[in-house]
DNA sequence: CATACCCGGACAATCCATGTCCGAGTCAAG
DNA sequence: CTTGACTCGGACATGGATTGTCCGGGTATG
């Protein structure tokens, strides 16, 4: 899986209850990241809706929606793509036993496993919403911390 | 994911209750995929113990224990390797902001999610084994199929 | 109107998966 | 016992995707 996911769901975390839009540059400096390729993160988040991207020069990054309404799995596809991890060849409809393309019209037994496994992973992943890891992120290093952070974003040099 | 993984999984198959060694050179036949490459998930499989090599003029491969007892799991990892497909760079730990090491005994939430919608995964692929991928075949095929393929498979030119 | 800032897509470098090859070892046959 | 041929096993190239970087278009500000 793309290592930018976690980049860019560190910033969606951050950006849980921000009302002005931060710039990518400001995102990176606080991740200690990449600006250039923290960007390319970031506008995959917006071609997906995540977020809105405002221009000029009190431009950046804004949620579209409530944190409670994104899942993990909405940031995860936008980054990683939606197609899924494997990908049959239809190995089946080839060599000397091959199987006519008409036996074909549902997917092999070794694809519905697959599949269902996907089902599985994605269906976690979507139970949890950017709120949540916001809010677990409160419990884990003290309520104060996440505003204190986010004051610090807000601030433009 | 790894392309070999399905590789694997149909090679496994149709070793279900194969009593003689099968050389790799075979399977690729039968499959029609590239021997070398072919050559390398078995290496793979072997390394794992999920069948056993025989060398010299009657060599092959052999499941070392029923197909019953060999998870799609085992089959995935053996090939793909055990580590998870998402890792955490740790990034709380760096940045103006950064974490101390020692409030990061427990993974950061966002590793939490990830390590969960892994689990379900890995869940979902042990639940089928492979005598159960080789069932679905005859019924999807015809009972017939899968002995005769098999059959073929264990003629030696 | 000029300017400074920010996003967006086009452009290289690097790493892993894919694909290939030849040598070591082993069993079977003569 | 010798020969031989066939097998696996790990070391060696290649290609594509991910990672990383850059400059131009556009917008709000002063």
């Amino acid at each position: 899986m793309s290592g930018g996911v976690e980049w860019a769901l560190h910033c969606c975390v951050v950006l849980t209850g921000m009302t002005e839009p931060v710039p990518a540059a400001r995102l990176a400096e606080f991740h200690d990241v990449s600006p250039t390729y923290l960007a390319k993160q970031l506008q995959a988040l917006s071609r997906a809706g995540l977020v809105r991207s405002v221009q000029g020069q009190a431009g950046g990054y804004v949620l579209t929606r409530a944190a409670e309404e994104i899942s993990v799995l909405d940031v995860v596809e936008a980054v990683d793509g939606p197609g899924a991890a494997f990908t049959c060849t239809e190995i089946r409809q080839r060599g000397p036993f091959a199987a006519t393309p008409d036996a074909c019209r549902t997917p092999c037994p070794i694809a519905r496993v697959m599949i269902g496994a996907d089902r599985a992973w994605r269906e976690s992943l979507r139970a949890t919403s950017v709120a949540d890891l916001a809010g677990t992120v409160a419990r884990d290093v003290g309520a104060g911390t996440l505003p204190r952070a986010q004051a610090w974003i807000a601030q433009r040099t």
